[in-house]
DNA sequence: GCGATCAATGTTAGTGACTAACATTAGCGG
DNA sequence: CCGCTAATGTTAGTCACTAACATTGATCGC
């Protein structure tokens, strides 16, 4: 639930009733804690502790630490946007015009929430990285969606990971300025990936 | 010495000659050993004792067990070569021009052993990150130029963040397959930046 | 209601990366 | 050869995360 998941893909886990309440305490009281004890400054142990469950059931509803923040489950409207654009473009102009038509079709829930999220990852060095893991397979599906359109893998790969580090970037910058409109940045991104950007 | 030490500029760590044959020893080490059990299968215990330290030694030598892979200092010579990009340029294009030409000044010493480094980063999904993090500096740098010479910053960060994933996936990908060269896989990523690729 | 059943949670014990504090050694200058 | 300091060792911890097994609790047939 951050940026790749853009139409709001659900996970398939079938959750009991309880097991999605606990999930979306510990949810709740760990974006708390980061927020007041910064990301490192929090342990899983107090995390659990503070949700009144035991350390293993934090690990049994997340992956890993940074899982709270970063699970998008794969979300195939990105790469079926980006199917929709003509194949006669470069493949970076096909990408960034599939992801500019994928982000102007929808409105993103909660947008808040999200700014919140990717705030405390853009402000945490360490989980810089995580953001760009997390749309490993989002890259994957693009890569392949060029690929079955005639675009060599090394190509589209390039072309994927460029569009996708910028959109990072319009993320953080967003994240990072409370004044920022989320489309305004995302709507830069794409203009200088397209060489539309001057100066 | 991975990929954005171009010019070989070395840390300023005022090594004693014992130290220096030590984390040579640990790092010649370690790479053999990621090649025979993985980089997940090798715990930092396995290299130390292999290399006939302690634990602690390794760790007095690397920052962390990434360390050993990745650990550029900086290379100004890159920025130089972006700042020598006409200011008129898109900033992209900029960025992407200013890499061409600081790949092109220069010959990399032992390809041989960046393309072993690179290979085990690329093939270890929880390292491919860890790449991008070891170029933070660099990113940090171009964006500083770009800024001064009048980009506003998040463009500039958009930017760069766009060359550099494209020049990784290029390392990448010319990593994972012995038959290319360096300097036709970067091409074609600074290509499919510029919009020239295409298909 | 009542027990059976199975998912959800708890407990315990461990591994591996990494850190801090303090003790020891080894090589160099004098 | 002595002493000093850098380099290394030792010990004891923290934190993320995993495996194996025990326990609880909600829901379903009855």
């Amino acid at each position: 639930m951050l940026v790749t998941n853009i139409s709001g893909v659900s996970h398939p886990k079938p959750v009991s009733a309880r097991a999605e309440a606990t999930r979306a305490r510990l949810e709740a009281t760990a974006v708390e804690l980061f927020e007041v004890h910064g990301y490192e400054g929090t342990t899983t142990a107090m995390i659990a502790a503070s949700a009144g469950v035991s350390e293993m059931t934090f690990f049994r509803h997340f992956r890993s630490k940074e899982g709270v923040l970063f699970d998008d489950p794969y979300d195939p409207l990105i790469v079926q946007a980006i199917a929709a654009q003509p194949t006669g473009l470069p493949p970076i102009r096909r990408v960034s015009a599939g992801l500019r038509a994928a982000w102007a079709a929808i409105s993103l829930p909660d947008v808040e929430t999200v700014r919140r999220r990717v705030r405390i990852a853009g402000t945490t060095p360490s989980l810089r990285a995580g953001m760009w893991a997390n749309m490993a397979r989002t890259e994957d599906g693009i890569v392949e969606q060029l690929v079955s359109d005639g675009t060599p893998e090394p190509i589209a790969r390039m072309a994927s990971a460029a569009v996708l580090a910028a959109m990072t970037a319009a993320l953080t910058a967003w994240a990072a300025d409370d004044s920022t409109m989320l489309g305004a940045m995302l709507s830069q991104a794409f203009d200088v990936i397209d060489g539309a950007s001057r100066a």
